[in-house]
RNA sequence: GGGCGGUUAGCUCAGUUGGUAGAGCGCCUCGCUUACACCGAGGAUGUCGGGAGUUCGAGCCUCUCACCGCCCACCA
């Protein structure tokens, strides 16, 4: 809700005030004694310290500088503020003035720091209304002393003011709000409306005055936040804290990544990680816990008086010992001991209150000392009136310790859980020890998260890890994306929904589960499981399996398998070392880039899609036939290409083959411990590539015809080779076997022309033709003629079109045009070839 | 409120210097064949969110709009 209240301007006084419309039409104008404000939070009211218009809001441009009253709180102590301009009133809301409450609105603490208004704290750590400090009375009277000109200070403040009226002192905030807006409305100094106001949104009955005036109280959508276990609304109030000029170690942490000595992987998350250090804010590094690495400061201090501790009632020790070391009698005394600016040790002063920064309590009492020594020279002391002592607050506060005593006491604060995580890198290793471990690990060579801790633990490592040590953490991040569920949520302890790998890896194997994952590993930022794709990738484990089943079964690891890489003379043997050789490649540079995803889809494409797809189909005819030589070339070639498989295959599904690994043959070593394949010295043999490519693709073209002609798979047909040249003919007559038992022909023959009622497939450098009279569907063929005809000769077409675009030519480069120009001659061949298949079954027609 | 990212085949998503749109799953047709039916062969499917611009050429670069999502706003 939001409620709109009448602040009544000091003194009666009254002003005129108008409020016109865009155009400058005035839509109203009343004489006022008040100036209306907007709040969500009545409460707060207690705690104002001016209200704020836009300088530029002529509406209350008559009244700027002159004092209201804050229209709760007991009659006889009504407080007067200032009504002061601010930029960050928009004129557009509400009534366009703004109550500025510094201790509890982080917007207010703004102003209020711009115009120089006292925060008053008004709620303790439990948002209930404060019990501690000065009475309403004293309070409100030394807050009215400040509007005279007395100096206000955060002690004041914050700590020693209470402005909350003793009836209203313990309630919770939101009690207090209650009878805020009771005693307001009481007094008639809620802001009116007809019971009709849209903004009220009131549903009115029959009986109901819509002209009826009730108090304006507008339902307003606004965000609160909320903290995220207690699910309570925050208040925002004033607490010393801790901070780390962040700014400082973030110029080495970016400088880092920008030299290169740190890379992201993927690249893009460089930008994530500069934006954050490029506008980083002070770092708040103390936590109020119980758990935590202990903030390492001790705070000393003479003690002349425990006034304030007395005013420190409740459980706010620090601020207690701070109060009392602060704020002696005997404040001369105290302010010689912190004016002094010769001790190069000192960390900070606050109030009086001297912190040491030392890494031991040893250290630190011996600064005191050295400290105190000092100063009782200076203040010509005896050194007898004033001791080191090591105590807790707690004691301190509770045993009032005697008045004369110098006292340390380590904050209480422990370090926020990232500043501690920060230092992970070599805190772990013995540091700040020079171990052995620290000299071997630090730098380290990979760091592998999620992006969603890019700026809380990686930037915040690399900027400790600068500070620290002089280097950088790691010389690599990698950056993975974050599994979600199957709604996209992000998977948390918290929210309950995370998927369970045991799950999964009990349903489709560990294995499936990993290749999974790293084919994936590329993805943007989210993941959202498919568990069917987790099942072909267990599918993927099994073929290989079977692959592996295969060559066992025709005796390819009956003798050891080649330790060296094979020279066969069979083309299909040369051609899988080829493969092979060039998947290695592939896999290595993928891995080296982390691109782990296009290392797994290498692995799949060449296990599946050219070991077992095709190897093993071509390998047949050799490892069944009778000639010996051949047959066992095969089986070495066969065993080295498997072999490659399952140890660049290895490090994404280590179970299958390890376990492979072991199971075909005796081995030297577990997979895990072989030596990775270097192939990078084999070079793929272009003849045998060129030969098994055109089989392949001869293969294909008469499957796919088959399949398109219904052509029972039963059905042994004839091939016909038309518009070849001698090396052609040659070539087909070497692969005359392998192709009729692919393609299930019975007969491989070359000719002249193409035979009557021919099914035509054509090759780059000939014709296959498919003599299926009787069988062919005439209608049927020329329909998927033209269909490839059309498409061909579309592809034809733009490419002419390119290749006649005089800006083509003139602007791309040499190659790409080269490309094009290879590629329409290609295309216009094949497509001379489907007209000439179109012509000759016109005929038939 | 500040910052970042996504939108590509029915689904989950690849697409790294701009140069003929891909995978897996699903779907349709057919399966002779002892490595494999967790299979084999073949096939269909996309105005790459909308609009504008730069360019010889844009899924990719720029601007803009729409929708979805993430992070931060003291929660580690």
């Amino acid at each position: 809700h939001m409620w709109h209240f009448k602040y009544p301007l000091a003194g009666g006084a009254t002003y005129e005030y108008v409020e016109k419309d865009e155009d400058g039409t005035v839509t109203l104008r009343e004489t006022r004694d008040y100036i209306s404000i907007a709040t969500t939070r009545p409460e707060t009211m207690l705690g104002d310290g001016a209200v704020a218009v836009h300088p530029s809001d002529e509406r209350y441009a008559p009244i700027v500088g002159q004092l209201c009253e804050i229209p709760v709180g007991p009659k006889e102590h009504r407080r007067l503020i200032p009504i002061i301009t601010d930029e960050y009133p928009d004129p557009d809301f509400g009534s366009g003035a703004v109550k500025i409450t510094g201790a509890h609105d982080f917007n207010d603490y703004a102003v209020a720091k711009r115009g120089n208004i006292p925060c008053y704290r008004l709620m303790d750590t439990k948002a209930a209304m404060r019990t501690d400090g000065l009475s309403y009375e004293e309070s409100a009277k030394i807050a009215s002393e400040y509007l005279e000109g007395r100096p206000w200070d955060p002690y004041e403040t914050d700590f020693l003011i209470n402005l909350v009226p003793d009836e209203y002192r313990g309630l919770d905030r939101y009690e207090a709000r209650k009878r805020v807006v009771e005693q307001i409305t009481a007094e008639g100094l809620a802001m009116t409306t007809k019971a009709s106001d849209q903004r009220l949104g009131l549903k009115l009955g029959e009986d109901d005055d819509p002209e009826a005036l009730v108090p304006m109280v507008e339902s307003n959508k606004m965000t609160v936040p909320k903290g995220d276990r207690s699910k309570v609304v925050i208040e925002p109030m004033l607490t010393d804290q801790w901070f780390v000029d962040a700014a400082n170690l973030a110029k080495p942490a970016l400088e880092a990544v920008r030299d290169g000595q740190t890379t992201f992987a993927p690249k893009n998350w460089e930008k994530t990680y500069f934006q954050w250090l490029e506008n980083i804010e002070p770092w708040c590094i103390s936590r109020q816990l119980w758990w935590g690495h202990q903030v390492p400061v001790w705070y000393g201090g003479c003690i002349t008086s425990i006034r304030g501790q007395l005013k420190a009632q409740g459980d706010d020790f620090e601020n207690a010992i701070s109060i009392a070391v602060a704020r002696g009698d005997d404040v001369d005394q105290l302010q010689g001991l912190s004016d002094c600016s010769s001790i190069d040790e000192r960390f900070g002063e606050e109030n009086g209150v001297i912190s040491f920064c030392a890494s031991s309590l040893d250290e630190a009492k011996a600064k005191a000392s050295q400290y105190l020594d000092d100063k009782l020279d200076y203040l010509e002391l005896p050194r007898s009136a004033l001791r080191v002592e090591e105590c807790d607050a707690k004691s301190y506060v509770d045993g009032g310790l005697a008045d004369g005593r110098y006292i340390i006491v380590r904050d209480e604060d422990v370090l926020d859980t990232w500043f501690s995580s920060a230092l992970w890198p070599f805190s772990t290793l013995g540091w700040p020890e020079e171990t052995a471990e620290l000299d071997r690990y630090y730098k380290t060579d990979v760091l592998i998260t999620g992006f969603d801790i890019i700026f809380f633990w990686v930037a915040r490592m690399m900027m400790m890890g600068l500070h620290f040590k002089d280097e950088v953490p790691f010389k690599d991040v990698y950056v993975h994306a974050l599994v979600r569920d199957k709604h996209g949520k992000k998977m948390s302890k918290s929210l309950g929904n995370v998927i369970d790998p045991l799950e999964l890896i009990d349903e489709y194997g560990a294995d499936a589960v990993r290749f999974t994952l790293a084919s994936m590993a590329a993805m943007g930022r989210d993941i959202k499981l498919d568990t069917g794709r987790v099942a072909g990738y267990r599918n993927f484990g099994t073929k290989l399996w079977n692959a592996a089943r295969f060559a066992e079964m025709n005796g390819c690891y009956e003798t050891a398998p080649p330790a060296t890489v094979p020279q066969p003379s069979r083309m299909i043997n040369k051609w899988i070392i080829g493969e092979t050789a060039r998947v290695a490649a592939s896999v290595d540079e993928t891995l080296a880039a982390y691109r782990f995803n296009d290392a797994a889809g290498a692995l799949y494409a060449h296990i599946w899609g050219t070991f077992c797809d095709w190897y093993v189909e071509l390998s047949k005819p050799l490892l069944q036939g009778d000639d010996a030589e051949a047959k066992a070339e095969t089986q070495a070639v066969m065993a080295w290409a498997l072999d490659q498989c399952l140890t660049l295959l290895h490090p994404l599904m280590p179970f299958v083959t390890e376990e492979l690994w072991g199971a075909l043959a005796t081995r030297a070593k577990p997979l895990i411990h072989a030596e990775w394949p270097d192939l990078s010295a084999v070079a793929p043999d272009a003849t045998a590539e060129a030969e098994i490519g055109w089989v392949i693709a001869a293969v294909e073209g008469i499957r796919s015809v088959r399949a398109e002609m219904n052509v029972p798979a039963s059905a042994k047909i004839e091939m016909v080779l038309t518009g070849h040249n001698a090396p052609t003919a040659m070539k087909l007559l070497r692969n005359a076997p392998l192709i009729q038992r692919l393609a299930r022909l019975s007969e491989c023959a070359v000719a002249e022309d193409a035979p009557e009622g021919s099914v035509t497939v054509p090759m780059e450098d000939c014709t296959i033709n498919l003599p299926l009279a009787g069988v062919i569907d005439v209608a049927a063929e020329k329909a998927r003629l033209t269909k490839a005809r059309d498409k061909v000769a579309k592809e034809v077409k733009g490419l002419e079109g390119k290749l006649l675009n005089q800006g083509f030519l003139a602007k791309a480069p040499e190659h790409v045009v080269e490309e094009q120009r290879e590629r329409l001659t290609a295309a216009e061949a094949e497509l001379d070839k489907l007209n000439a298949a179109l012509a000759r079954l016109a005929g038939l027609g």
